[in-house]
DNA sequence: TTTCGCGTTTGACCTGAATCAAGGACCCGA
DNA sequence: TCGGGTCCTTGATTCAGGTCAAACGCGAAA
């Protein structure tokens, strides 16, 4: 079987070495198990911008996201967008037991994904309860996310959502760049653009650009150029997300 | 173990003559299973406005929906609310394989249910891998809904949210009355208040009336009392959902 | 260094839904 | 049939965020 990885110093296993082991569906597996699994999977490398699966096209694959970000949409009938959510490494992306795909998903930063063909992934989830249970657990755990999500959208105004969405990050950003559960990062990058935040946030950019600079002059965050946020007064931004 | 059920013939297995016993997760169960199962849960009754679940509780019982329909909803600190999604007969509620309980479910009208202590649920899906991909199944269905509502939520204008809301009601009342996959219903009871719409759409009590009041101007339903809707446009309807 | 271009910020204005404030209609019991 | 309460509708006003338009600033190419 083909794989795009080339980095990893034993091809024929990239599992055993994958970064994300630990914290993504296959984190109960045996070592047995992973061999087989890693049989059935590929690395695959996603450049920002890049798709990786279209609403309503047939559900061919599912995936694991090892690093990068990737956002999750729908669109209207008439064009309109809506982010559905974030994707971090160790997260899984796809339709098991559907048929058509339910959302885009697009690669927002440079990103590598663990795909899978969905009856193969099926057929061993079928054959290895512990991994079915596994990605019933994170299933149920999206769910929840995706319900905090709604509240966001929701309920919350222009200030509060970028005020969630920046501890978000520096939260996230610190568990895939540390492995474990680290404390969250002050000082990080954006991995996306303001038309991007806004996306996210179901916002317009120019009310994101006005929300920064709200943010910056009451000395809640601080900026180094359009990308890097250092959060001052982390107290004050959660106090604002309640 | 006691039950509240007193309305079948057969209190010792009202599972079998479940109204619900072909759509709801125990579908895939043989007679045998089905007994044990019915040992481990019972049947509740809910009046209208009825909590069955408190977001931030011990997540102490899971549920099937039998008869009536729930609303699960969230609060932010400082007490709005939004409503995550609406619950239908064969819907699952809780948080198996969680602490804690994410969301409130308020009986929006009388309603029956079947539940189940976590645990004891959580140890039957365990050993019965068919109940465990049913429940999965199930929870990647429910994922897919509540993506949906985002998009309402997120994107969706007053008109388009009550025309959105008026045909999912009329599609899932006659799928709840009729059993199998009827066609929507042309004429039915709203089963719930202005103000409850307004909760469920995100939106105010004014903005709903506002609404209504268009539809029925522009003839695409009609109205007979306060509740009693009749969709006299369904393909318009539609076109505003788009 | 200059210039170009794109991503971003800022300003002026508009709009859809929330808010505030009356009324109106229906239900139920007396 | 009459009150009286609750639910619903309607109108006037406000406001957050969207829209439209213009200027800014930073990095890359010349």
């Amino acid at each position: 079987m083909p794989m795009d990885d080339t980095g990893t110093s034993d091809e024929l296993n990239f599992c055993q070495a994958c970064s994300i082991r630990n914290r993504a569906i296959c984190a109960d597996l045996d070592d047995t198990e992973i061999a087989l699994l890693n049989r059935i999977g590929r690395r695959k490398h996603l450049t920002a911008g890049e798709s990786l699966l279209w609403e309503g096209d047939e559900a061919v694959f599912v995936a694991n996201v090892v690093t990068g970000m990737l956002k999750l949409s729908t669109t209207t009938g008439d064009g309109r967008e809506q982010i559905l959510g974030l994707s971090y490494p160790s997260d899984f992306l796809g339709r098991p037991y559907g048929e058509t795909t339910p959302y885009d998903a697009q690669a927002l930063t440079d990103a590598t994904v663990c795909i899978f063909r969905r009856v193969d992934f099926e057929r061993f989830a079928h054959e290895h309860p512990r991994l079915e249970r596994k990605l019933l657990e994170r299933t149920l755990g999206e769910l929840d996310r995706s319900r905090r999500w709604m509240l966001l959208l929701g309920r919350m105004s222009a200030e509060e959502r970028l005020a969630t969405l920046l501890l978000e990050i520096s939260e996230r950003l610190a568990a895939s760049t540390c492995g474990g559960d680290a404390s969250p990062l002050d000082v990080f990058e954006l991995p996306v653009s303001r038309q991007q935040i806004a996306d996210i946030l179901g916002l317009t950019i120019e009310t994101v650009s006005r929300q920064f600079t709200r943010l910056r002059e009451d000395e809640i965050i601080g900026m180094r150029g359009r990308r890097e946020v250092e959060v001052l007064r982390r107290d004050l931004l959660e106090a604002i997300v309640g």
